[in-house]
DNA sequence: CTTCAGGAATGAAGTAGATTAGGAAAAGAA
DNA sequence: TTCTTTTCCTAATCTACTTCATTCCTGAAG
């Protein structure tokens, strides 16, 4: 399948979509390549544009006072990645979004979303329908910090995303459970030997 | 002020409206007296409104598996409350939602709303944008929660919400901030009196 | 003027998880 | 291959925060 064909399909388990309404959204894209390590927003720049990844995996993050490094999105196939505060208020990033592989991303800028929603009621849809699965989904995981021990965050997590746990490094996933590695080692340590 | 010119005023910071639009807009929406501890969703029912908030103040929280409870959000005038993820989805609820004060609400049913978004391109992107705000302030609480610690984020909450700092119960502040009230009482303490 | 309930303060003891410091093992790069 | 960097593990100490138990405070209801 091609990019174009990828994100059609994906627009479509929201919104129906003519074949040609589908082709306008796909054109609103552009395909970029980044390879590992390469960094697509920065903070003090302004995020211009949010991506949607076709291929590989990128990591958002920001630096605390002290230096220490904390995971706020990650993203694989299929997912959107950007600093939205950001991206939304077009205001400086705070974060930095990171390529953890060689990536292949679908880049769709400010202006031209806004094209699209000016364009069409039912784009407007789609990406109001994207806002409040993010709405949705933060909840989740704000009432999941809020409920649950570190151990608890770790098993569930591992439950609903099985495919990141392992992709990742594990400091990536610590950092976006809001554990030490250290810690995280301990836990992954225990599951397997209670007993020796 | 009326009600119905509250909420239009309120939509106008969003979209421009004409005064029949706002009409229409405003004529969506029923207005809700409830008293004080008096529940508006509870776990297990499905949320079919969300709330806006003309006079008094709310609450929405979980129960955890040892019966603690954690606060997830808070609504006081002009403020939108209700238990998301079961409103957007249609799905059973895991929030209760409960009025701290004697309060009057604008009901807003999830067929109005959807009806309104049908109708009117503007009212599309209102709650487009709704949501967005959302996702941006619960970004926020997510990079606190990871990267403050417990007394951090409590000056920062008084900082920006200071009116609701004082009329919040103390422990309703500290199950919101991810700490005990006991912990919290400590932390208010230390700041009046560093010395004798 | 009591009584009672919801909320806040305080202190002692306990613990989840952080910090620090060591080193081993993968994985890239040369 | 070897060198370097990144990632992971173990274990001891430390601390921010919780838990538990008790007392105090205030306002509303009888």
């Amino acid at each position: 399948m091609n990019p174009q064909e990828i994100i059609i399909n994906y627009a479509r388990k929201l919104v129906p979509l003519t074949d040609e309404e589908g082709e306008q959204f796909a054109a609103a894209f552009k395909e970029q390549r980044v390879k590992k390590r390469q960094f697509i927003i920065q903070p003090d720049f302004t995020a211009k544009s949010r991506y949607f990844v076709l291929n590989g995996s990128l990591r958002a993050y920001v630096i605390g006072e002290e230096g220490q490094d904390h995971t706020i999105q990650l993203a694989v196939e299929e997912w959107w990645i950007s600093d939205y505060n950001s991206y939304i208020f077009q205001q400086p990033a705070r974060m930095f979004v990171i390529a953890m592989e060689d990536s292949l991303l679908f880049q769709l800028t400010h202006e031209q979303e806004s094209r699209l929603k000016d364009e069409n009621h039912k784009f407007e849809t789609f990406f109001r329908m994207l806002a409040e699965r993010s709405v949705a989904f933060m909840q989740r995981r704000i009432i999941s910090s809020l409920t649950q021990s570190a151990e608890e965050r770790y098993e569930l997590f591992v439950e609903k995303y099985p495919a990141m746990a392992y992709r990742f490094p594990q400091y990536v996933i610590a950092s976006y459970l809001g554990m030490t590695t250290e810690f995280l080692s301990k836990i992954r340590n225990q599951r397997v030997k209670p007993k020796s």
